[in-house]
DNA sequence: TTGACATATTCCCATATAGGAATATATATT
DNA sequence: AATATATATTCCTATATGGGAATATGTCAA
């Protein structure tokens, strides 16, 4: 079996770099496919092939404006891969704990070192 | 230029889901190959080549023991890829909205239709 | 040393890319 | 209708799979 299509899941989907990048750029604002071209510095056909993908899986959708297409971010779609990565949070170093350390060597050193 | 190799990073690694299985086995508890095998009804060598994947990007850590080598999940490989789905966070229909309107439905209904 | 057990590696193949090049489709403008 | 603009699709190719089968490597036990 060969690997699974990047139009299976979403998983997939965003395991391609310059795919994040469309979907971060699209987050922030609504844009037509040449915006992203020219941001990107991609070949438009490339980025044309990116959408369809992200189109497929449903990482952004897509409405005609005159002969621009208009494509934004669907995050909801990103919602399962945080939930995913979310249960394994509890095996980090964990945050509070963390600053906690920092402030006490903070304390520390304003004590005289 | 093909796909990017599945030992890139972290998200290759994780877009297959038997790769994404293992993590979750090992997150729980380190474990020798054959458990896995065992528990994914997978072979041998298919669940060894995912892990060295896995080994690869950092997704998990090996040690020896005896004959048996103990796998475990390095959940710190995969905070990335949470920092980078929550960047996303405030675009999401927010649960505390939902939650309010559910109430607000709720109580419409309670109300007499 | 000789097996037995546990894991890793190699070889094979069908499949799916990502980007480049060329072309097709759709819409607006004149 | 004819042309320009914007986007999508098709064809091509080098590359990297994931699993199956077979084999190699490593370690313990008698």
């Amino acid at each position: 079996m060969a690997r699974a299509a990047t139009t299976s899941d979403a998983f997939n989907a965003v395991a391609e770099p310059r795919r994040r990048e469309i979907l971060e750029y699209l987050a922030v604002a609504e844009l037509p496919v040449g915006d992203l071209v020219v941001r990107m510095g991609l070949e438009q056909p490339s980025v044309s092939k990116h959408l369809k993908v992200l189109r497929d899986v449903g990482l952004v959708r897509v409405r005609r404006n005159g002969r621009h297409m208009m494509y934004r971010t669907n995050a909801d779609e990103i919602r399962p891969l945080h939930e995913w990565t979310k249960t394994f949070e509890r095996l980090w170093a964990h945050q509070l704990l963390r600053v906690k350390e920092r402030a006490e060597a903070k304390e520390k050193s304003l004590k005289g070192e």
